[in-house]
DNA sequence: GCTTGGTTTTCCGGCATGTGGGATGGGGGC
DNA sequence: GCCCCCATCCCACATGCCGGAAAACCAAGC
């Protein structure tokens, strides 16, 4: 069993595994036992072992007095300097925390990763809809009014990807076809705001609105999340493109 | 000049160099070149081209068009689920808002990794004293509210290592000698709080308290930086102390 | 007590894997 | 034109990883 040329569970590139041993670790997951983290990363027992050990030692890992590992704080410590990540959200924290006080509703900031959009902050407004994300969470770019923001400026190739591929449906009105969500697309990109309305869940609407770096390339999105039928989607919209148009001015270039 | 057994620089464990390449990123310096890397980190340019490249192909690190590395978005995904981290944070930021926003002054929330202390998060009071922190950044235990907490109840070993090495003096008001701290920290377990009255900057005074898991183990630290003589440390302990009781009791245990 | 099913830990020989000096090609700045 | 710095590629070498297997451990359960 060991003649495989590719890696699916077995030989490969030594950091690799490293790296998959890292993936195993998720929400639902976030403190393992040695041999559950075998399990899920797909990798020996005696491997992941030694690994671990190596990990803990640095601090990338950490071990709880019930013995289970979880990820350690030095991690946490260099991941905030990801510009994306901890960067982006302190720089745009202020201007997030204006729009949640003035509307008192849900306010999230995403990113896109590959083909799926990561939230990196959101504000729970008091007595707004309760959301269903996590900071760090990942959620598909077809549905949320961030996500229809970053897919409508991504790369060709990607939004091709996305829009061939299997496309997740929420609720009755979540858009699934193509070609309406190419439209949809295209109207995000003249308008200069999303829509997406009751798509994720029956109760909710959000407006979303592109964040630009200096060189006027989308590389985040703030939204708007409130309860489907309470307020008029467009003034909500200058609302969010003013803020929107606020963080990209205060960002310059996220280094 | 390869017989070294040690590894100053040189030869070593393979993961050792992964995390290396990973530790010589700063908040000095969040993007570096290839070059960079390897100067900052010790390792040879055709290790740290080898290496950075798969760090790549996974996303622990990302290279913006000029060239350079930064740390990716994927690595703060997976450095998200850190319970010492993001964690914590999460569970304890209702509580720091509301302190911040009944005393509007800055709070702080810290937790303990090796000898010295890393700041969790971190709210500005409007109109407060200018704090010098970062979250994600590291800090002495020995002079401010949270670290002096925190020192108080580490374990000996941790503190006897802290009270022998050098002391660092920030103000003519830091507590340098190794008995005077001693008594002081035996205060702090003694009151519930510490305070440390200008030994960091020469206008501002900090309050902490500590945060205990269900155990009853010391695990974080809040605190209160205020303006040095405007107002009296004893009613802020009380406030500090709640809210320490109020995250304790809705941390449970940190996973 | 002993047995059973699940862990975590240690060991070791063979060979896959990472190693890094140096060569190649690019790109500015002066 | 020159020089300096940077990224990328290559390849012979031996280092350090690999993972099966066995042993130590723990907690129930009979």
């Amino acid at each position: 069993m060991r003649q495989a040329g590719a890696n699916p569970g077995g030989t490969g590139p030594v950091l690799a595994r490293a790296l998959r041993l890292l993936g195993a670790f998720s929400a639902e997951h976030p403190a393992m036992t040695l041999s559950e983290l075998s399990r899920r990363s797909g990798l020996p027992v005696s491997t992941v072992h030694r690994m671990a050990g190596e990990l803990l030692g640095w601090g990338a890992l950490e071990r709880g007095d019930d013995g289970r590992y979880r990820i350690g704080l030095r991690l946490w410590e260099v991941a905030a300097l990801a510009p994306r990540g901890q960067g982006l959200r302190e720089r745009a924290l202020p201007f997030l925390e204006d729009l949640s006080q003035i509307t008192r509703e849900n306010v999230q900031l995403a990113v896109r990763e590959g083909t799926e959009l990561v939230f990196v902050e959101r504000i729970a407004g008091s007595g707004a809809v309760p959301v269903l994300t996590r900071v760090g969470g990942r959620f598909a770019l077809t549905a949320t009014g961030g996500g229809l923001v970053l897919l409508a400026h991504a790369p060709d190739d990607v939004r091709e990807d996305v829009l061939g591929g299997p496309i997740p449906r929420f609720t009755e009105y979540t858009v699934t076809d193509p070609a309406r969500l190419r439209a949809l697309l295209a109207d995000v990109r003249a308008n200069g705001y999303s829509i997406s309305d009751r798509q994720v869940t029956d109760d909710a609407l959000s407006v979303g609105a592109p964040i630009r770096d200096a060189r006027g390339a989308v590389v985040a999105a703030v939204s708007l999340v409130v309860h489907h039928g309470v307020a008029a989607p467009h003034p909500l919209a200058a609302l969010v493109r003013t803020s929107a148009r606020a963080i990209s001015r205060a960002l310059g270039s996220i280094d």
